[in-house]
DNA sequence: TGTATAAATGAACAAATGTTCATAAGTTTG
DNA sequence: CAAACTTATGAACATTTGTTCATTTATACA
């Protein structure tokens, strides 16, 4: 995005909050994201090659997923031994999922 | 995006369903959209200049935004004289903002 | 301590997105 | 038809995002 000005609005969401919710669903607009959001939602507290092995996709990716939306604070992890486990931190987000998951249109 | 397989899930969404959800939160995913999609939730059938008043943004970007909107199924529009009137086709992609916009954590 | 395992990191690159600007293409009206 | 108005388009460019690969860091365990 280059240097621009927020389009001012009226109406019901403020542009901080438009802009959080550009925020929030851009950082999970993603098949693997969304996966990731997805299973960590059943299963709480997966590690890095659990999740690699469920979701069939490579180590390193993979974690760069995971660190970025741990940094954007969807995620949120813990080290166990060799493992790190990562959980559902903003868990609001499944809404969104399963709201748009739900759609017949789909 | 590279070449790359998506994730596989034995999980509530199909891939497909997954790739649509992203689709749909990747096209909307913008300050500026989403102003869009609230201003047109709000007001059916809005012309290009109504709604680049409105938002305050300039007539050639927002052009663009509406018209990758209206490709991607997003919007419809129709002529009538002068003007171009856009209106939201997609209308599920409300519920997602009004969701999103809700949570009292923003 | 050395080896294996688990995960993160960073550089390099490819592709997608967002923006601007100038210009074109329809439409109305004098 | 020309001038004014409304919207679309396309090239150029900057920025962001996604991916790969090689490497590093951290931990466990023989």
């Amino acid at each position: 995005m280059t240097a621009t000005t927020a389009p001012s609005v009226d109406m019901g969401l403020s542009i901080e909050k438009m802009e959080k919710v550009a925020f929030i669903l851009k950082t999970t607009a993603h098949p693997t994201r969304i996966a990731i959001v997805q299973l960590l939602a059943a299963h709480d507290g997966l590690s890095v090659t659990d999740i690699s092995e469920r979701l069939n996709v490579e180590q390193s990716l993979l974690s760069h997923h995971l660190t970025g939306m741990k940094l954007k604070g969807i995620l949120s992890s813990h080290r166990d031994g060799k493992n790190i486990f990562y959980s559902l931190k903003m868990r609001e987000v499944i809404d969104v999922i399963q709201c748009l998951a739900a759609c017949t249109f789909l």
